[in-house]
DNA sequence: TAGGTAATGTGATATTTATCACAATATACT
DNA sequence: AGTATATTGTGATAAATATCACATTACCTA
């Protein structure tokens, strides 16, 4: 079993309990949950029951406390740091992205060999590339989120897995090789692009 | 049949030939695919089959014949001009995205409130939302990525929707209301990189 | 406090997806 | 030409995932 699914989902579950919660909303039930995001009712009971989720049987769910099992199940129970390897065009658009403030995961620093002619004050320390087996021996922090050209990405992989690294987002379409005690997730935004045109083809193709 | 995750391999496979391609190598085989992208070889030859892609029984494949039937069966048959949404420093990444240049698909034209204040010289043109609708009378483009904040999104969806676009990206972070005749890629960058979270985590749960 | 009901929780079932095992066949070799 | 062999192609099987059906239970109402 590898979960995968179940974690997306269970993230979802998570995302959708924060805003009830920031709405103020004390309870909640299945339904609601469904409507919200679009997971059948049955399917999110079915992932509660399977990581241990308990509700009330007739009261649903106390949103505060569904959301901190969330965050316990998922590791999100403490700060994340995580490390931004790039500082292009895209890097810049992770340390903004709103998705994180809400969150725990925080993008600490960043390295670059551009570092030093930098336009505009980053909202976080950047640094050159040399300086990353220092600065994680200092900051043993475990994630990383590769932001860099297809060329260095694996060279780059490699040091950080060797300075304790294991988590991985990786951004370049190069399809790295991984030590079993690391996990990469890859996100290719080509492919994403690519299907949504295979779906909205006129013509699909006849299976 | 949903096919989410065929149409997502068999994007893999078009970028593992398109390299091969560009190595100048004229033939190939399932198993050479397969240690390129980890994927399995009869993982890789059933999908062909299912997708009627036929290879040479002991010659294997013919790069470029595989390449364009792999592009035919995903649409990528001929340029994909599409709009994005949101000029940003999300836009602005995706606009330099190294993986759209090798493809067919072309980013014409951004759209953001704060056309009239830009920095730098865009690669592309960049117009202010009110000429959404014009724009997309004169130019019928069917993708478009949503690069825009949270609080806009369901209304730039809906005009969008409206004027004829079907295939989207959504980079943020709502669910979007959808009718049927849509098609909707949600990119969750914080769920990606919680499921890379939950796992590295030390103690997994016990399931 | 007893009955009605809204919700959960989960075994059973169905569906989807991936893997396996091997028959078929095109090429290479002698 | 005939045999060996590499590689495809696919039915059968296994595994994973999602859905269904319904028993259970906690709350509400009278």
């Amino acid at each position: 079993m590898h979960f995968k699914n179940h974690v997306t989902r269970l993230s979802q579950y998570k995302a959708a309990l924060q805003r009830l919660d920031n709405n103020n909303v004390e309870r909640t039930h299945a339904e609601t949950i469904s409507t919200y995001i679009g997971i059948p009712a049955t399917q999110i009971r079915k992932d509660f029951s399977l990581f241990g989720i308990r509700g009330n049987k007739r009261g649903g769910y106390n949103v505060k406390d569904l959301l901190e099992e969330l965050k316990n199940i998922l590791g999100l129970n403490r700060d994340i740091p995580v490390i931004l390897l790039g500082y292009g065009n895209l890097g810049k658009a992770l340390t903004r992205y709103q998705g994180f403030h809400e969150g725990c995961v925080r993008i600490v620093a960043a390295f670059d060999p551009g570092v030093g002619v930098l336009s505009s004050q980053p909202p976080i320390p950047v640094y050159p590339p040399a300086s990353i087996p220092k600065f994680l021996k200092n900051n043993p922090v475990k994630h990383a989120i590769l932001a860099v050209p297809n060329e260095v990405a694996q060279a780059i992989f490699d040091e950080l897995y060797e300075n304790g690294v294991r988590g991985f987002i990786n951004f370049s379409t190069v399809s790295l090789n991984v030590p079993e005690d690391a996990y990469v997730n890859n996100v290719d935004l080509e492919l994403e692009l690519e299907t949504v045109i295979y779906y909205t083809k006129e013509s699909k193709n006849k299976v």
